[in-house]
DNA sequence: CATGAATGAGTTTTCATTCAT
DNA sequence: CATGAATGAAAACTCATTCAT
């Protein structure tokens, strides 16, 4: 990344591009560093000292950049799960039917469980949130869209009651990923099994793209 | 208060209950604070100075009753979270089907999740004892213990792969307890509406097993 | 001080005494050292760790005995003005004419003027209680009953519009501290000859009222 | 408004003036704007980020103008003063009993009560100039100055003893200056009341001198 | 003439923990 | 069993100043 940038600049000598990008670069290090230490040491215990060594970069930079250490951990922390759910757009558009999804869905949760930082920065920012007015505000906003596009998913695959079980999916789905956080043993084929049986399409208007016979329907 | 109390062991100068009986009940306020203070402020800004304060009591008891603060809140957090585990056994016991079951769940997640206090303690502790590997034993026996008992209440409704289901419900409803700290929007109707499609029967009759002699079986 | 304290504490063999006192010691110590450093360094100028420097003591402890260092600067200011304009009042007893008191007053303002640090503290309280409103009520507090008291000895003795007059004496005197603050060329002998015209008798003879049943007269 | 004389600079692209004459608005503005800002946070709270903020400027333009920071707020105190003095001056012209001075000089002092402004920059430049011995000089420059020129007037009009009562007289002004800015209860009429005692005319008819011939004689 | 990124020491304040009594 | 004074490190944040561009 250095180098490229060194590259960049020869294209414009002399003009105060070099000294602008690299403050970009600092700022950008800084929230990279950010996303990498709040799961490791949990929200608060990321300090502007420990960020700053951890990044290679000077103490004061931290207040330089951003207005505080609250904003500097929202801004990452956010960014960082904007990002993440983009996964799961490109998941919608490629999965045709509510099983694929599913299929696809539990393995993006084993992925991010993998190297566990991605879902504990969820539950560090949910947690955070709540003492957090601004960031509780915007990762509301991204836990709302999640759902709504979620469910135009579901009901365009013929899902019942798209709305709430999209709602219901997305909050059981993030237990999940707690719970991976803690220990290992719940595999992702447990998970895709069990809450598979949520997905019931509704009576009328089914393109029946049915991938095996359902098994027992015995709704509550 | 303290002066109250000051005052009544002067009413029983020199008897051996006193002291001990009061030594008994300072430990215990100390730990009921914690647990009303961990939701409230979060675990890591619960700090000596203000536990004592708030429990109206000397700063230096913390650490004469306790080896340390973290010993301190990992031991209110894992009584309260014991004590909250148990309104789940009565649940068990007087639930006779699964649907009804399911109803009294998510009713006590509404109960829980009314004053916020529970659900959060549980998250909290959730993150904590990823910095302590004594909470996280402990969690970690909670958590297990907690998905034996729901599944042997599932083997004996006739639930369809007990121990799956329990595991899965159990993080689905942790994750269910984590949405509603951040917003009221998940209602336990719609909750209980779409959980309840994965209760499904096994197509044999299950032989209900007793408590004693059955353990988690089946995967997980 | 501290060998006097050694002493007392041995009458007292055993008992909670010698904590206690050492903490009363160390908290006055600190209003001590802030009344010596506040005119040397002004106002804004002491910092926690000058302060504990400068009275021997560990950083920690002004943030112990004190709210915030703010806190501190105004008990520790309010209780020296306290003082000195105490020695006021004995002027005030004292005299009995207004030439013999108005020749102690600015005796008095020689004094303190002479080591600075009294005179200086004055101003540096004024413009601090701009930015401090606890500051500023007690401060008021203070200017307006030394007008009250220096009001009533001059209405007992004859002065014509004691109010006013004590008013605008009482700032008269504050602005040649500030001056004398800033160069010696203000002698006391001047200051006494030009304010000595503002006491003027009134034409008749007054009734010398008793403390009580006078109040602030006149106009301000 | 930066984009504004951004604007009006590509006006006059390469002409020398621009350059030479932005250079000196900006220049000035920092000293309009420290002017503005000293009384209203207090000499030690302007800061050059403050500063330039404030004045809508690069934070660098501070230390391209100016040595330091010092240097810019004793420079712009300075400038201030110096032309608030001067408005006294107009005055001293105008005035010519000394009732009529007297009176001028007290609804000056109104005017600049009025807004705050001006008498704090005195004060807060009185006590800086404690720690700045170049500001200290430059300072009791000013004073010693208008001491001389109110002598003047005073001795002029036919006051006993102008020198003394000058001097103090300026005291006594600065001094209601600073209880005004505490509290609005010194109403001018009441100062005008009580200071007016101490204008008194000598026996002799004094030869009217011309304001070239005479300097500060008599005492002080 | 102007910019704004960078620095490291400075600020106030809070902390867990120890310990003499 | 209990107290509360004390400590020194660490927290977030601000600072004047420098300097490459």
């Amino acid at each position: 990344m250095p180098n490229a940038d060194a590259q960049a600049s020869r294209t414009n000598p002399g003009s105060s591009r070099t000294a602008a990008e690299r403050g970009r670069e600092v700022r950008q290090r800084l929230l990279t560093t950010a996303v990498e230490l709040i799961p490791e040491l949990g929200w608060n215990a990321v300090s502007t000292r420990i960020l700053a060594k951890r990044a290679g970069l000077a103490p004061g930079l931290v207040h330089y950049h951003f207005e505080s250490l609250q904003a500097l951990l929202r801004e990452a922390s956010l960014a960082s799960m904007r990002e993440a759910l983009r996964a799961f757009d490109l998941i919608f558009e490629q999965a045709d039917t509510l099983e694929a999804g599913l299929e696809m869905l539990t393995g993006a949760l084993e992925t991010y469980s993998a190297n566990n930082r991605a879902s504990l920065l969820f539950v560090e920012a949910y947690l955070a949130s709540l003492r957090d007015p601004r960031l509780s505000q915007e990762l509301a906003g991204l836990v709302v869209d999640f759902r709504r596009r979620f469910a135009d998913w579901l009901a365009a695959h013929g899902q019942m009651d798209p709305a709430a079980t999209a709602a219901v999916l997305t909050a059981a789905l993030d237990g999940v990923l707690l719970h991976r956080a803690l220990g290992p043993d719940l595999t992702s084929s447990v998970v895709r099994q069990v809450l598979g049986r949520v997905l019931v399409r509704t009576q009328r208007t089914p393109k029946i793209p049915s991938r095996k016979t359902r098994k027992g329907t015995d709704t509550v």
